[in-house]
DNA sequence: TGGTAAACGAGACGGTACGTCACGTCTTCGC
DNA sequence: GCGAAGACGTGACGTACCGTCTCGTTTACCA
């Protein structure tokens, strides 16, 4: 008989937040600034989340960080190049990385949260890699003992490093390291 | 004229600050607890720090992140990797990575401050690397056309990384690393 | 819509404002101490008050200075003597003469402030004064030309006086002064 | 072999005290802004007073409250007048109205202190309202039990509950002051 | 077609920490 | 050894948000 949750200040509250971080940054979003610009009570933020970390971890999950399909042509390296380009550069602009940084600075504040998110949001891109390289195995080119996994999270550990800094990379740095994972230093 | 700078009132704030992030994490730590502990004024900290973030980078600079020496040997993919197993185990123990997600957390917030803070950091390690690799390269181990810099960011993204989730790498995630990128992809 | 502000708070506040006034002096209550010692915060101290004085002013207004009333007999004298010797001897105890010593401080550094306290607080003994020297004029006890406003000033700026030196008047010193203002200098 | 005290640093400071009473009132001096604004060290003042109040004091006495001379002609109440008056007016300027609310606010936090400059200020006038009131008694201008320092302390108090006020005494009202007490209320 | 119970806006409440100001003490150096 | 300069520990200032708690109002379900 109770009147549902309002899906329209749930809306509200995900929004406001991406607003904040876009404008001001993670450690600089209250609350109590949530809820004025949501035009929602504070009772009614602390009634369905319990920390500001969890309105980002909703909104993060929700609005998803971008993330464009891994080609699949006779070429890994081409496709390699063009998909870590493409999400370099979606990567790049303003309010793809303030998101970026907002869920490092939640992981650098509470691991386990942070360990979560992380996963939820890194699962796909990893999956992507390792079919991919699935698939090249099975051609004959890349080694048959390549840890897939290992290579994926070097792929997600440059992008992340790269939004931490604000010094998102441009093509041809992207370029750069996917040249130095195809070929190996020696 | 008047009384110099105590030196020992600058010591004790970033023994507590060191202290206080082994403990508690970056994010609870207050300055009024900082000065508190350190048996200190509120005063004397703004007086000489403009922010909770420029006291850790001081105490970063200062009490500095441990990085091991890089052999040169003969076999270059076993410096690398005794190397790089150092510096995950020593970046492993508690405090260190401690230390390590408070630069997260602040870069986090502060790309200007991060950035600097990290250049100051990496730097030497970037040294590193890139003269050993340029021996190794004089040698004719490596390609002659090798990014150096780019492999040194690399091996960083990846400790950052793992700092950042609180998972820090065991001997055979970090000779995985040292695997995938000597050998590359293909 | 929201919660009514609580009755509760605001007098517990006024009454930690008397217990420091009689036991420090309007000088060393902090706002701070009357949080502490009325079990309320400093936020709900500044919501409703804008200064340590506003406090004083409700304080006084309130729990308000003595005021004995005057008597009307047939001896003008004698009522005089008789109310202002009450008066005398009401404003010495320890608390009263507190309040008063508060409101003169607050008067002295806020004179706008001070000054419609002082009214609020002096009007009814004025309007006493006024009317009791009316009864005595249509009586003829009083020349008709007196200036009963300019009377009454007399016998509160003497109350103030002694208050402020902490030299609360005797039941003698009181006499001498309706003894002055009854009979004139020649 | 010790150098003296700088007569000047203390001028410089009591001309500070003045200064800023004049702007800003008693309760916003500063020891910290006297020092600045006469361009002494805080420990210079700290060395030959005690306190804030102490140096009111000594500005008090120094440069002096104004206070004309009582005439001694035929009419006493003509005297009475002229002398009132012009002490009314002369303690209407701005800057002896500030040095006035500033020893009662001195006077309301420090009984003991403010009873002593309140006796060496107003001594020397009592000591000359009651030589007045001799000459006149020998004259049989006023009656033979009159109590002179009881009138003194009438006016004083009046002066004193006025300035405290702010609102110093026109001719008018001081006139009327002299009539209540010269013809007492009968 | 009400009644009713939870969800909502508003915002007061007790707290903690913020960054600033002035206190009174101290240390240093130049005169 | 006085005095200017100013660092120090201390403690109050007034502000911002925290998370909790009433309030009175709104609204969807169920009887």
């Amino acid at each position: 008989m109770p009147r549902p949750r309002s899906e329209q200040a749930r809306q509200s509250v995900l929004a406001a937040m991406r607003a904040a971080l876009a404008s001001d940054g993670y450690a600089s979003v209250t609350i109590e600034g949530l809820a004025a610009e949501a035009g929602v009570s504070k009772q009614t933020i602390y009634r369905w989340w319990s920390s500001k970390a969890a309105i980002l971890g909703e909104a993060l999950l929700e609005g998803s960080l971008p993330s464009p399909d891994l080609p699949v042509t006779d070429d890994l390296a081409a496709d390699l190049r063009a998909w870590f380009s493409a999400m370099s550069t979606q990567a790049g602009d303003g309010a793809s990385v303030e998101l970026a940084r907002a869920l490092i600075a939640v992981t650098a504040t509470d691991a386990e949260l942070g360990a979560a998110l992380n996963k939820r949001l890194a699962d796909p891109i990893v999956e992507q890699i390792v079919a991919r390289l699935e698939v090249a195995r099975s051609r004959g080119d890349v080694r048959a003992d390549l840890d897939a996994a290992a290579v994926a999270d070097q792929f997600i550990a440059m992008s992340s490093y790269a939004a931490l800094l604000g010094r998102p990379m441009d093509a041809a740095r992207a370029d750069a390291v996917v040249e130095v994972l195809m070929r190996g230093i020696g």
